[in-house]
Formats: C-alpha cells, structure tokens, sequence
DNA sequence: GATGAATGAGCTTTCATTCAT
DNA sequence: TATGAATGAAAGCTCATTCAT
C-alpha cells in the first residue's frame, strides 16, 4: 500500500540524511510516485515523519514482546541471552530503522520529542514487569530491589551492546556478547548463592 | 579566534538540527559574522565539519588521557570508577559536543566516516594499553586474554552508561553508574579469586 | 511552449553574455517565469544550454539543407551565391543565434564542446557530398581530388563570408559577397577548361 | 613586473570563461598573488580588462607590420603568403590572446566595444595602404579600384583562413592555406593579363 | 606593494508545498 | 489517486570590492 511504503521510505531516509536530509523528493522517489503524491496522503513532511515514527516504536516493542514471550519459560539466563540477541537481530534486520531510532533520540524533530519519551518509559516498565516474574520464578526469595538492580544492570548491559551494535563490527560485537552473557550469568549466581 | 568560534557553532549547530539542518547562516550568526566571511576560513561546509569533529574527538580522548593520568595509580576499581563518572562529567559539560558525536557515529557526513573509525580504533587502543597496565600491577598472574576480557568488558558498560546518558535523567543515571561499578567489582573479583 | 522558451532565451542571453553571464534569473525572466521553475524542465544550468545548442545547431543544418534543396538543378555559381546568400540572411535573421554560435566555439561550456566538433564534421561532410553531386553534373571529368579542391575553397569563402558578417557593415558586407563570387567563377572556369 | 602579469592572466582567464567568468581571484592566483592586491594596479574589473585589451590589439597590429616590413620587397604572391602565415602563426603562439580577441568581437563587455571599432578601421587602413604600394610595384598600370579589390579578396581568405584556425586542426588548416595561397595566384594571375 | 579579514550582492540549486487537472 | 507545472524561501557558495595593517 502506497500508504505504507511512504512511511517505510521515511524512515530509510531519515535514517541515511537526517530529517533535514531527508526530502519529500526522495521519499517520493523510493516509492515510486511523484512528490505531489504524498500530500494527498499526508498533509505535510512532518505528519509523515510522525507517523513513522510511531510505527517504528510500536513494531520494536512488539518483536521484544514477541521474543520474550517465547522463551518466558526458559532459565533466566537464557531469556537474558534471547533477550539480548533478540534486539541485536532486530537491529541488524532493520538497520535504518535503528540508525533512524537513534538519530531520533538525538535530535528529534520538535513535535516528536514527547512522543519518544513516552515510549522509553514504556518499554522500561514493561522489561520490569515481564522480567520480575521470570526472576522470581528462579529466585524465589529474592527482594523487590534486588529484582530492579538485576533489571537495571541487565538494561545497562543491553544499552551498552546496543550502542556497539553501531560501533563494531560482527566479531567484534559477538564477542561483547558472550562477555554479557557473562557478567550476567556472574550477577545471578551473586544473587542466588547470597548477598 | 574566529576560526575556532566557527567550529564551536558548527558543533553546536550540529548537535541540535543533524549535517543537513547545520546551516552556514545559523553558524555565522552564532558567530556573529556572515555566511560569506566562513569561506575564507573553510573551504566548504564538508571542511568545516571535518574541522569540527576532528577537534571534538581529540579533545575527547584528551580528556580520558588526563582522567586516567590523574588515577592511574589508585586501585583499580577507583581507576574504572574515575574513567566512567569522567566520561559522564566530559559529557554532560559538552552535551552539545557529545549530541553531535552521536549524530555523527549513526549518519555520519560523507567523506568523515572513514576519519571516525580511524579515531575509535585508536581510543580503543589506548584503553586497552593503559588499563593492561593497571590489571597487571593488582592481578600479577592474569593471563593477556583475561586483561582483554577485563578491558572489553568495561567499554561494554562504558558504552551502556554512555548511551544511557542520553537516555536518562541524572537519578536513574547515578544508579546505573552504581549498578555498574558493583559489576567491576564482581568482575575482578572474580578474576583475582579462581578462574 | 516554456520548454521551448527556456531555450530561446538561453540562446539571447547567452550570445550577449556569455555562458557565465546568462543567468538562470535572467533566462527565467525573459520567458516570464521564475528561475526555480526552469529545473523542472531541465536538470541544470549546463542541461539547459547543451539542449538550447542542439536545437541551434540543429536548424542551421536544416536551413542550409533547405537552402541547398531549392537550388540543387541550378548552375553551380547560383548554387554557390545561393548557400553563401542563404547563410548571411540566416545570421542576419538569427543575429542572436549566430553570436551565440561564435562564443560557443571560442569558449564552449565543458560538456557542449564535443557535441560541437561532432556537428562541424557532420556539417562539413553534407556539403562536400551536396556538392560533389553538382560538380560532377556540370563538369563530367572532374577528379575527385578537384571535387574537394573547389568545396574546401568554397568552405573558406564561406567562412571568410561568415567572420565578415560580424565585422562590417552592410555596403561592406555585400561588396565581399561580390568578390566571393568572382573568385568562384575563376575557380570554376579554371578547373573547366585547363588543368 | 606584476602590473604587466596581471593583463596576461586577464587576457588568458578571458579567452577560457569569457568577461563574467574570468574573476579576480583566478587572475589573482595565475599571478601569484591576492584578488586585492590587483586593486592597487587597476580601480577595478573593467579597468584591467580596459587595459588587457588595449594591449591586445596594439600588439596583433605591431607583429602584422614587422611581418610586413620583412617581406615587403618580395613578389606579392610571397607577401601574401607571408601575411597570412604570419597571422597563422601569431593566433597559434598566442591561442589565448586570439581566443580572446573572438570573444571581444561578438559580446565585448560594455565600455570596450568602442574601442574596438576604432581599432578594426585602422587595421584595414593600414593593409590598403601598405598592399598598394606592392601591388602597384608589381603591376604598374592596376587601376585602384582593382587595386582594393584585391585587397578585399585578400582580406576574405584572411578572415576565412583566421575563423578556419578555431575550427580546424593543423593538417586540415595546412590543406587550406594552400588553397588560399592558390587563389590568390589565380586573382594576381587575372589582374595581370587582362580583365 | 601586498594581504588578511570581511561583506553585500547575486549566483545555481533544492525543497516543501500548492493547485488545476 | 496521481501528477505536471509552478513558486517562495532558503540553502551553499562565489565574487568584486573595501579597508586596516
């Protein structure tokens, strides 16, 4: 649908030139119509760029809501590793998306600076919630704080990979990985077997 | 010096509307001059931007060089703990200069790509160099493997932490940056006590 | 039509400017349009003249080719006064063209020079095979070589002719189409009966 | 000396991009200097070119009477010749200047189109004068309406000869400048034995 | 003599947008 | 739905010129 494929050609453009570099004329060339042609869509550059944005945050959350469903029942540390691999694959398959993601954390076109924040918090509550219950399944005994530190660092730890997913190159980064997939294994252990 | 006020407006500029938004007027005026009186000292915006961020990434690791100088005989948890809470300090002083550096690692300008990962190469190095050292000195017997491990890990939540910085507001951040110095603390435990 | 408009204006400001002198502006606000509205036509400035080029070139050959086709079963020393004849009214009437011809092979934009040799050729190897036709009718025995002869000649009057038209007035003017053509018939009664 | 190079550079720069396209920087810097330094020789633009041009003319002038002075006593056939290689010669040792001088004759940049007439009058002045008096040597009882008519002729395989030397290459301009040279035989050859 | 620094004017070109079709 | 044609605004850049040094 050609109204679909515009927001896609937004988001490849806006991820390779910024919003600024990215014109209605390329857009419109991407998709195969005339520049014109948007407007009957959209009323104007910068609805385009909210709506794809939109879309974008949304279509991430629920492949992370995917994965995670998928392995809830797994040992912790395989959910961490599913988790993890999981947001690398995405961004690896959707790199524009993802470069455009973090040019939008950046400098976001003014009117969707607000919406962007809304969504991060989201996403933080909702990795809290899901990973408590898998936590203490495992855990049992475990305290509510002990189950935010191990959130947080593992969120620490997703950040880190997910910045180098921008740095490194695919050697480079499997071995950040393992190293993760480690200090987690050692962060867990450190909770099982006391303080 | 005119030159130089050039490139702090270019940065800024940058930081705040990505290469294509970073006009040559809104960089005069913040420099008080006009557009015209930029080319006698760049040849063109490319020129300027290469300018720029040449000196931001020299400043930058300039900036670490000293922070280590200044620890680099304390323990080394102290030592990590100084180079992370410094790159946050340099960061959140420069958050202009850190802003572009961003927009620079995902949709660089042309012909700076290749300057950009000659430079990341090269502060990799010298972590790695200057922290083998360190880990020697309290860990006698580590392995060289294990010193990259220890390395490596390190920028791993160096990179987290810094991501985060865009992320966060100052509360949550100082937690993480608890989070993380708990994980080198685990981490070099580890190595000093068995395998 | 604007297309068509663009170009005639090209060719006028062009011939009283030079490449560097026409500007878009200029152009546009000859045809009574605005200068962004000239790429929708064409891609640049260079675009713009290298078509306005053709067309001139283009119907020169056409005009003399007409020329020609009148007086081909005239006796050659009409058909001579006829092309000569034939190619001042043309650059009298397309005073603009002609000038803009001229600059054009002093000093051609980069690109159009090529196609300028490639038309000069083109032009010069019509006349000699319109000519030798008329030739071998008038004089049977004539040798090839003698073909050539008497149309190179003719090509140097011509162009002695053409240099004339924008050095001298009128009176002189036609005073030198008068000799041109006496050469000619000496040229022509020399090769008839003799050597 | 500096003053002299500079109306080198403008005679140069003018006969590759035409009046608007030769700009003071690219004089400036064939020279060896800055654009401002040129102020201090010349008030402005137009004064250099002014002077480059004044300069031109005289010099084409000068060189065509030393030609003529060396040859004046030979057989008219050979001042012929020796005029129009001696011209050849002149526009192929100094390309720039005649490319020039082309450009100056069809879009002369205002002030100078004055003084450009003037100077082409006195050219051909003075070629009556100085052919008279060899014709009349050679053929004593010439009238001198024929005696201009052959300076006319002449003057028509010159301007033919010089417009062919913008078009042609060497060997292709060689082949016509024997044609001239052979009508110009022929001409003499009719003025001497008879109408 | 020469230049560093600056600028107003104007250039080519791009871009978001409009509107009749 | 889609586009051809057009444009105001603004971009990057060049240029002739000035002036203090």
């Amino acid at each position: 649908m050609t109204k679909e494929k515009i927001l896609d050609a937004a988001v490849n453009q806006f991820s390779q030139h910024g919003y600024q570099g990215a014109t209605m004329q390329k857009i419109a060339s991407e998709v195969g119509i005339k520049p014109a042609s948007i407007y009957f869509f959209y009323k104007n550059k910068e609805d385009v760029f909210t709506a794809a944005f939109q879309r974008l945050l949304e279509r991430h959350l629920d492949h992370m809501k995917s994965v995670f469903s998928h392995v809830r029942h797994k040992p912790l540390v395989d959910i961490f590793r599913a988790l993890i691999e999981g947001s690398i694959t995405y961004h690896k398959e959707n790199a524009y998306q993802t470069a455009a993601y973090v040019s939008l954390i950046t400098s976001p076109p003014p009117k969707i600076r607000q919406y962007l924040h809304k969504h991060m918090k989201q996403f933080d509550e909702w990795l809290l919630v899901a990973l408590t219950d898998s936590i203490k399944r495992e855990i049992p005994n475990i305290s509510t704080s002990q189950t935010t530190a191990i959130t947080m660092q593992f969120v620490l730890l997703m950040d880190g990979i997910f910045w180098e997913t921008l740095l490194y190159d695919a050697d480079t980064l499997n071995q950040q990985l393992d190293y993760a997939q480690e200090i987690m294994h050692t962060i867990i252990g450190g909770m099982k077997f006391g303080s």
